[in-house]
RNA sequence: CGCGAGGUAGAGCAGCCCGGUAGCUCGUCAGGCUCAUAACCUGAAGGUCGUUGGUUCAAAUCCUUCCCUCGCAACCA
């Protein structure tokens, strides 16, 4: 059996996770997770919060909480949306344990025994009120260029001039808002990328045939403009401490620990099962690992460049990316989401509004692989009333109500298969090895575009077969199209179940399974899954599976959620 | 001249690599059906494929000019 490792970016334990962080990497891995264990593979999937850096001591000092507490919290409710959107890792860890640390510590020793660390004195800015050195974009001043007043360290948003953070005038700490601020000397470990390139080189050459563009073109984009070294230390409180001697009161920059989280949680996901558990096999001198990741767009030069180039320095035998799914960003009504400015719908609300199967739906048929994408209340609704409401939905009402109502509540027996079953046949399984032929390649689009015209074969078919007509003069044949039809229903449920897990078990539930009852769908014959479900099998007609969004919930969405802003 | 991606019917997208009657979904209009969630099925209208010039028998597709949008620009996760 082949082993698929499939990693999401891990969210930053700061942030809260809006619709474009669900779409950008935690979705679409759950998704492929879960199609490639209903293929019959050895799945590993593994997600958790990176938790180092600035930021999280700024987030801890706002909150008023010690940083570990701050995390702790933090963590708890990642963990709690993550579930709540139905994600199926299977470790949920933390850039912060102890695992990974020992993880970090060795990767940074084989780095540095190869000769690709070396130390640089560098000129940063010291905040003596805020006791801390500031990175570029914690200091504030008046722009030297435009007079722009609010011009961040790195850069002014007003000229887009690029800035040195001793160019400012007036600089301020955005911490304290302490303009008592110092230039210090410090010394930094940086990675000697341009050593590395040439081994990267080499590596990278070998993804361009299976990358997607913007994942490959991104990292193309780099070793044109040239590698430089990069700084791995910091001159902070939160993190690991640097292995040093002389760096001890350094701790590694949050970039080179948080990818090397992928490994370290993965040895927490070992280390609660020793006995049947390796991380060794997934990550050190591994065989027969396929390794996929997901992330947005911003993360792509991290694990196209500088985290291979990191593995490829420590000349060990890591298990590096085969796949890398780069995803454009999902933009709010035509803008950006704001959490300051209260604009955009964030994933905590989100699901307190629609369930999770309408958002995944929603998400994924319209993932952002080509370009940006604009998320819109009104497309959102379009898609939940046409696709899940009158396409899905209103097939499985039809089905279950028709039969219970002229027949009974089991699956009627009689009559046989004919001509329009045998081209619903043909039809159907061409386009199922459409469906999985799209999902191996992970574009999503048209993956589940090819999912709904599947379930639009089934209102195809009964609007062909009329068993409502059908029904008055032979019985037989009425019972054989219902049949067939609720045979559709299970059908249909198998191939949602990797986007719509819920959804799929409601339909399931209705003829008496669950998804634990289905086998492998690999080599997926529909000609012996349309009769699966046999004559006299007891089945409840229930719930409608979803709702419809009518306009006035449209109008108070945009409004709750900043959509006219 | 910083770099990258995108600009195709009212909306959202595919096609572009490997030139050859411009395709899908929604929306609109008309028809059908009445089993079902004002749903479902069928059909029609609607586009000089951002702009300029070129290569070619032939360009949405290859090369070139300019314009617009988004993102990135290495101490922001």
């Amino acid at each position: 059996m082949s082993k698929t490792l499939i990693t999401s970016a891990l969210p930053y334990i700061n942030g809260v996770p809006h619709l474009g962080h669900m779409v950008g990497c935690l979705l679409p891995s759950d998704v492929y997770a879960r199609y490639m264990r209903m293929m019959g593979n050895d799945v590993l999937y593994i997600v958790g919060t990176d938790e180092h850096g600035t930021t999280s001591e700024v987030g801890a000092l706002k909150a008023g909480m010690d940083i570990q507490s701050y995390c702790d919290m933090n963590h708890e409710r990642h963990y709690n949306t993550y579930k709540d959107f139905g994600l199926s890792f299977d470790y949920f860890g933390r850039t912060s344990s102890e695992q990974n640390k020992e993880m970090t510590y060795h990767i940074f020793e084989q780095l540095d025994k190869n000769g690709y660390i070396e130390e640089r004195t560098v000129k940063q800015i010291y905040s003596i009120d805020d006791q801390m050195f500031l990175a570029d974009r914690y200091i504030t001043g008046t722009c030297p260029h435009c007079g722009y007043e609010k011009a961040r360290g790195d850069q002014c948003e007003n000229c887009t001039q690029v800035l040195e953070p001793t160019d400012l005038i007036n600089a301020k700490s955005t911490i304290s808002g302490s303009s008592n601020l110092e230039v210090r000397e410090t010394k930094h470990l940086f990675l000697n990328l341009p050593k590395i390139e040439p081994l990267l080189r080499q590596w990278l050459i070998t993804k361009e045939p299976f990358w997607p563009e913007v994942a490959y073109s991104i990292a193309q984009k780099w070793l044109k403009e040239g590698l430089q070294a990069r700084c791995i230390t910091r001159d902070l409180k939160w993190g690991f401490p640097v292995n040093k001697p002389g760096f001890e009161d350094k701790v590694f920059y949050v970039w080179f620990d948080a990818p090397i989280g992928y490994i370290g949680i993965t040895k927490q996901w070992a280390d609660e099962n020793p006995k049947n558990r390796n991380w060794k096999d997934w990550w050190y001198d591994a065989t027969n690992v396929r390794h996929v990741e997901f992330m947005g767009k911003d993360n792509v030069p991290y694990h196209s460049i500088t985290f291979p180039a990191t593995l490829l320095g420590t000349g060990e035998n890591w298990t590096q990316v085969d796949y890398l799914k780069g995803v454009s960003y999902l933009t709010f009504e035509g803008g950006k989401f704001s959490k300051s400015e209260n604009r955009g719908i964030f994933a905590e609300d989100a699901i307190k509004e629609f369930p999770a199967d309408y958002w995944r739906y929603w998400l994924m048929s319209n993932i952002p692989e080509a370009s940006d994408t604009s998320f819109t209340f009104d497309l959102f609704a379009s898609i939940i009333n046409k696709d899940l409401n009158g396409v899905l939905g209103n097939f499985v009402s039809r089905v279950l109500k028709m039969t219970s109502s002229k027949i009974g509540n089991e699956v009627p027996s009689g009559g046989n298969l004919g001509a329009l079953e045998e081209k619903l046949i043909t039809t159907l399984q061409a386009r199922v090895n459409d469906y999985f032929k799209y999902m191996n390649e992970l574009e999503f689009r048209k993956a589940f575009a090819e999912l709904r015209q599947i379930w639009v074969e089934g209102n195809n078919y009964i609007s062909e077969a009329e068993p409502w007509v059908v029904i008055k003069e032979d019985v037989e044949k009425a019972s054989q199209i219902l049949r067939t039809c609720i045979n559709l229903i299970r059908i249909f449920a198998i191939l949602s179940a990797p986007v719509m897990p819920t959804t799929s078990e409601k339909m399931l539930q209705k003829l008496g399974l669950t998804l634990s009852d289905i086998p492998s769908i690999k080599d997926f014959n529909i000609a012996q899954e349309i009769t699966a479900i046999k004559a006299g099998t007891p089945f409840e007609v229930g719930d409608m599976l979803f709702e419809r969004i009518p306009e006035e919930r449209i109008a108070e969405l945009k409004e709750k959620y900043g959509a006219s802003k």
